[in-house]
RNA sequence: CGGGGUGUGGCGCAGUUGGUAGCGCGCAGCGUUCGGGACGCUGAGGCCGUGGGUUCAAGUCCCACCACCCCGACCA
């Protein structure tokens, strides 16, 4: 990809009305443009870590036997008034009268509606256990949007529902799902930490949230000082670690992720059911699990970022190498650079613009690809190969960078 | 939703007792330059957040509203 051919709106300069770290990087780097509070357009760049951060968690979650579906934003207030949510919901969830006087509502989460398909498809206890996923753009009211994309009124998120015929069988499946969830943090080079949660409205004690100890998070959390125990706040504060006994210390998290055991509540109070091996109808028993995509691409720039930009790991990152032209630029240069960019189109960008290179060299540390390729006739038929993160330098053949980056 | 702050070219800002709307960056053209956001010359670009009011005259004073930011409350 060439430079000159994809929209990156890069500043000079930081948006002095964004205090987060994550928002003023994703901004000034031109990935994500903030159309009004909460609201942001993802750009090029930042759609393609969006993209891939997707594809991470669509690859795990397929692993674990769930599979992807595709539900309505735009729901029925009907629904809703089921589980008494509409009314619950109400100072969050964007709801108004359309022309023809239905009451709609743009969905903040979506149990309402998998329990109702799952319950219209009468199932048997051969159809079961199901665990459906999508990727869907929620919407909620928030008072007050904040920390660049880590708390937005529109947001991209995973929310998966799986449906079993017993608590047993769920209790597995949900333990499996944590199992699942470390994985993808992992994988993106995130250091998660699983701790209990209330549940919120509709269930206590039965929910698991994964947190990012990190100071741009609004969740605090209690960890022992000397092992692993980590307690949410909301359950109380304990200054005494209950394990080892060691002291109990605050710190500001980013929750990435939130799972729910639901038991058999949507199965008795929307009537969601099964037919039991005897011919009787027994409700489901249901879980879901999320994770605020849009968060997660904030909260990997919140935690690795430098002083001078971005830092993506290569497994989310927009491109693999960031090949500049830099200094005088001779016919026979650019050639070895356009040729080094069409081997591998779709992870090299070339920044092929005319402009000088210290602007160059800056633009590539605040977009933050993981490795930097210089061309320049002051390398000859080398090229210089700096590592991102580490800044860590070496003159490589044209054929050993190519080689650097397709190990990716 | 309470408290506080800010709205002026694309971005960042200045604008004194009310009296012709400015600066830096960026942008366009030409030339020079070419390894850490280069330089010169020329040039374009502004319902001063919106609506009312006071005044001979409002970016400036008054009222209302809107938007954005911060603290808090809230947070399937």
């Amino acid at each position: 990809m060439y430079q000159s051919h994809i929209f990156i709106p890069t500043r000079s300069t930081p948006a002095t009305d964004e205090p987060s770290k994550n928002g003023k990087l994703l901004q000034q780097a031109g990935f994500v443009d903030k159309l009004h509070a909460g609201v942001y357009s993802w750009l090029p760049l930042g759609l393609r870590v969006l993209n891939r951060v997707s594809a991470i968690v669509r690859e795990e979650l397929n692993q674990h036997g769930a599979v992807e579906i595709l539900m309505p934003a735009l729901q029925p207030k009907s629904l809703w008034d089921e589980t008494g949510r509409w009314e619950k919901l109400k100072e969050i969830m964007y709801q108004w009268e359309d022309g023809s006087r239905h009451h709609v509502g743009l969905a903040s989460t979506h149990e309402e509606v998998i329990v109702d398909l799952m319950r219209r498809a009468d199932l048997t206890y051969r159809d079961i256990p199901q665990s459906m996923y999508q990727f869907q753009w929620k919407f909620r009211n928030e008072p007050r949007a904040k920390s660049g994309v880590l708390r937005g009124r529109e947001f991209l998120m995973k929310d998966q529902y799986s449906f079993h015929a017993s608590a047993e069988d769920l209790a597995t499946y949900y333990t499996g799902m944590q199992a699942v969830y470390l994985n993808i943090y992992k994988r993106l080079g995130l250091d998660a930490h699983v701790v209990e949660a209330s549940g919120g409205t509709f269930t206590k004690r039965h929910s698991h949230e994964f947190q990012v100890f990190n100071p741009a998070g609004e969740d605090r959390l209690l960890r022992c000082e000397k092992g692993d125990y980590i307690q949410n706040t909301e359950l109380g504060t304990p200054t005494v670690c209950p394990t080892c006994g060691g002291t109990m210390v605050e710190e500001k998290s980013i929750e990435v992720g939130n799972i729910f055991n639901f038991g058999d509540y949507y199965g008795t109070t929307m009537r969601c059911t099964f037919t039991d091996q005897l011919g009787k109808r027994q409700p489901l028993f249901v879980a879901s699990y999320g994770i605020g995509i849009t968060r997660l691409v904030g909260t990997i720039a919140e935690v690795l970022a430098d002083e001078k930009g971005l830092v993506w790991p290569s497994n989310v990152a927009p491109f693999y190498g960031h090949a500049l032209l830099v200094g005088k630029v001779d016919d026979a240069l650019r050639k070895r650079a356009e040729a080094f960019e069409a081997s591998m189109p779709e992870n090299i960008l070339l920044d092929d613009r005319d402009v000088s290179p210290g602007y160059k060299l800056k633009d590539a540390d605040l977009i933050g690809i993981p490795f930097r390729i210089i061309f320049s006739a002051r390398q000859g038929e080398h090229v210089e190969v700096t590592e991102r993160a580490t800044g860590t330098t070496e003159v490589l053949t044209v054929d050993q960078a190519r080689a650097k980056l397709s190990a990716l």
